[in-house]
DNA sequence: GTTAAGTCCATACC
DNA sequence: ACAGGTATGGACTTAAC
């Protein structure tokens, strides 16, 4: 028979000697069902010039591995005409009975004559299969194949199962089945504690939240209209509880009811924010703890956890996302977020928050305090489920460009979707992968030093009027095409690159073009798939260039990154020149931007000359126009010794400030500093003096001296990014976690340490470290010195106000 | 004991 | 270990007197 399919997630297992790999998805109709597929195991020899390649054939035939109770051996060999980093080769594709003995089958083969390389043994399984057979994740599939209920296949009871004879994609990028998108069914859930430390105190409740959509909207998320599903499940007692609580009779009951639950609502995805490092692993130790099996998913298996930097929890059948670690490793550095929490990122994202809940009453709960906490823990799941509709279009996107599982899209860092772009785009180019660093060429290439980077133009101090700001578009990705750099185009004097297009380049070229075309599209016709797209092709063409000058990366190569770095900096140092001889001044540049002043010059003016140097640029290097701003202030560094690179602040013609690198957008400076200095730029940007900015400096320094200022306005907030002991230098932040540690308020690596500076006689500051709560009184004197003087000092410094002075004439005045 | 230079550290820019 | 280099500036530590 035939049907439509859509792979979510992908496992595999062998039978019979071989090995099969297994996908759960939806069919045309929407209902979960399972496709198992054979999957014959290779790996390749590259030949050396003139080796005699049925001589060597014969030789591998023989190859035989016995490994603890299963012999390997080489099923059949195919010789092929291939490309190896962009060279003609002759090759040998080794087929054997199992992927995991390819490696070892490889290494035996190894001194064999003739033999230059062996690759892709270690490339994974599933990565292979979806490569080969074109099965990629999230798209439709048609599907030949062959209903079956046989139990050693590994088949479940309650799913349609299919053994696949023939998987061909049905294309052209359509989202899902017929014109109908794929939505997945999800759930989101959270878990609340008394101890932080995964599994030393009891599970108090686990909220559950999900919303079945209308069947008309699509694929998957099938049911009644609009019906939605929330749930906390607890053994606390209280009375007069929402009808969403569920009251058990203890821990163990409310793990069992959390996994009937789960399998009851048999989810495509179950998410968390942080499930991976906390909500996860903690169920896991309180259901070993109280003998309860999380048997959720389709094998009905407990979670296994890869391991990791943070362990990866998965489940068989269910895809387990942890939005965090999506978040974290993809979204980040374009969040305004200060920190990653739950609540700032929904909050940005949703504009949703989170519900206030005191969590020092945990230790003394009224009945009305737990009805407060069971309505905190839903809302959570709630705004988890928010922000995962939210970010789901661009999960999506990546998973269907990268190819790869959701599952791991949805955890890997940029270096890593770079990697899979080019592995599944590698058989264009009829190219064999290269392989993954050793540990020890790991090492060597850390152990280089840096090589040259970006430009950055000293700027002269001031407060200036009509500027330009040019920039060029995905700079680094457009001289990596236009040049032509990367790992298969390097010359052997390992200095200069070939001028034949290289398939890394080629490949890049094609993402730019890809994300042009999308982004054309979303300006036509906005929408939020459209945006996705053109957002993940945009992200992962900025990755590029980070990729080759990544130590792990599979197409290493220094020498393409540092000539990236050096030509992008000889073309905007020429664009400068250019800019200078046509009569303009720069006043900034940093990389890939330029800033100008207008002068007398008239926008048409400014945009010929723009264009005459887009004209000269080589390949598809492109300066745009970034936007004209009336008004501008650079600063003097704190030494007083030249401008501050990287810290300005800007005002468009909507009145928009834009400021970089002061203070104000510093985490790790108090409330009052930086809300004072983004007051002052602005007032300084749209008055075009410095006068009203004045008096409100002097209303904060009266306010501070007069002790009138709220402590919550001077925390100041330091990431603590190693553990206690490893610091080499006792910084404030660091004594304020060792008071935290004493006072037995847990401090982990990668928490945000606040505190404030108080009175007291100690020689460092670190001795005058406070944290909320405590009675000691803010020290004036390091407010006004350390935090509030010197976040004004160098920009009334530009209108030849010495401001401490002006600071010491308010005190004066105080005191007469 | 004080001060300047050197180092560590966090955070930002692009 | 999980993209790169450039840059600022606070606070601590150490060397020199």
């Amino acid at each position: 028979m035939e049907i439509e399919f859509i792979p979510i997630d992908y496992d595999y297992f062998d039978f019979n000697g071989g090995n099969y790999v297994r996908m759960i998805g939806r069919d045309g109709r929407g209902r979960r069902v399972c496709v198992i597929d054979s999957y014959e195991a290779n790996f390749w020899l590259i030949l050396e010039d003139g080796a005699d390649a049925s001589k060597i054939v014969k030789k591998v035939m023989k190859v035989e591995v016995t490994k603890a109770s299963r012999t390997s051996k080489v099923l059949k060999c195919v010789i092929a005409d291939k490309k190896y980093l962009g060279k003609d080769v002759k090759a040998i594709r080794v087929f054997v009975t199992n992927h995991k003995d390819a490696h070892e089958i490889a290494s035996e083969i190894g001194d064999m004559k003739g033999i230059f390389k062996r690759r892709e043994y270690d490339i994974p399984l599933i990565t292979k299969y979806i490569k080969e057979k074109g099965a990629s994740p999230l798209q439709c599939l048609h599907v030949k194949a062959e209903r079956v209920t046989d139990n050693r296949l590994q088949v479940t009871e309650d799913m349609d199962c299919y053994i696949a004879e023939e998987i061909k994609p049905i294309g052209n990028r359509k989202q899902g089945i017929g014109n109908k998108e794929f939505v997945p069914k999800v759930l989101t859930y959270d878990i609340e504690t008394s101890d932080v430390e995964i599994g030393k105190s009891e599970i108090l409740m686990i909220s559950l939240y999900g919303e079945l959509g209308n069947k008309d909207e699509g694929i998957g998320n099938r049911s009644k209209d609009g019906e939605i599903f929330e749930k906390v499940l607890t053994w606390k007692k209280s009375e007069g509880a929402g009808d969403y609580v569920e009251f058990c009779e203890d821990e163990a009951e409310m793990l069992e009811k959390f996994v009937e639950y789960v399998n009851e609502y048999s989810p495509d995805i179950l998410t968390g924010y942080f499930s991976d490092g906390f909500d996860l692993p903690y169920l896991k130790a309180r259901a070993d703890i109280n003998g309860v099996k999380l048997a959720i998913g389709i094998d009905s298996k407990g979670p296994s956890f890869t391991r990791g930097r943070i362990p990866s929890g998965k489940f068989c059948g269910i895809v387990h996302v942890d939005m965090y670690r999506f978040v974290d490793a993809v979204f980040s550095q374009y969040l305004q977020s200060e920190t990653l929490s739950l609540n700032e990122v929904a909050k940005e994202l949703v504009g949703e928050s989170k519900e206030d809940f005191d969590f020092a009453k945990l230790s003394n709960m009224k009945n009305s305090d737990w009805n407060d906490f069971f309505s905190y823990n839903v809302h959570d799941s709630r705004v988890a489920y928010k922000l995962f509709e939210k970010i789901w279009p661009d999960i999506l996107e990546f998973t269907k460009i990268v190819k790869e599982p959701l599952f791991d899209v949805s955890r890997d860092r940029m270096s890593t979707h770079v990697e899979n772009y080019i592995l599944h785009n590698l058989d264009r180019f009829n190219e064999i992968a290269e392989k993954r660093p050793s540990y020890n060429e790991i090492r060597e290439r850390k152990s280089m030093g840096k090589y040259e980077g970006a430009f950055v133009f000293e700027p002269v101090p001031g407060l200036y009027d009509d500027l330009v700001m040019f920039d060029f578009t995905s700079m680094y990705a457009s001289v990596i095409i236009s040049y032509n750099l990367s790992k298969s185009t390097l010359n052997e004097d390992g200095e200069t690159f070939n001028e034949k297009a290289g398939f890394f380049p080629t490949m890049l070229g094609e993402v730019v073009e890809t994300r042009k075309k999308y982004k054309k599209e979303y300006v036509a016709n906005p929408s939020g798939m459209l945006k996705a797209r053109s957002n993940a092709y945009k992200l992962l063409a900025n990755a590029a260039y980070g990729y080759q000058g990544f130590f792990g990366a599979r197409y290493y190569c220094r020498e393409a990154a540092a000539a990236t770095a050096r030509l992008a900096k000889e073309n905007i140092l020429s664009a400068i020149d250019k800019i200078e001889k046509g009569g303009y001044k720069i006043i900034y540049s940093d990389t890939d931007s330029i800033c100008l002043l207008q002068g007398e010059k008239s926008r048409k003016e400014v945009l010929g000359m723009l264009k005459k140097i887009n004209d000269e640029l080589p390949g598809i290097m492109e300066l745009d126009l970034e936007d004209f701003y009336p008004r501008g202030l650079f600063v003097l560094k704190r030494g007083g010794v030249g401008g501050a690179k990287k810290k300005y602040a800007l005002i468009d013609e909507n009145g928009k400030v834009k400021i970089r690198g002061f203070e104000t957008v510093r985490r790790d400076w108090c409330a009052l500093t930086r809300d004072l200095q983004s007051k002052i730029l602005t007032d300084i940007l749209k008055d075009g003096n410095e006068k009203g900015a004045l008096v409100k400096f002097k209303e904060v320094v009266k306010k501070l001296k007069g002790r009138e200022v709220e402590i919550s306005d001077l925390m100041i907030r330091t990431q603590l990014r190693q553990a206690l002991s490893d610091y080499v230098s006792e910084g404030p932040h660091v004594a304020a976690a060792k008071k935290m540690e004493a006072r037995g308020i847990p401090v982990s690596v990668g928490m945000l340490v606040e505190y404030y500076i108080g009175e007291g006689s100690g020689k460092r500051i670190g001795d005058r470290v406070y944290l909320v709560g405590d009675k000691v009184k803010y020290d004036v004197d390091y407010y006004l010195k350390n935090q509030v003087l010197p976040a004004v000092e160098n920009i009334f410094e530009v209108f030849g106000i010495d401001v401490s002075a002006v600071a010491d004439g308010e005190v004066q005045k105080k005191l007469f």
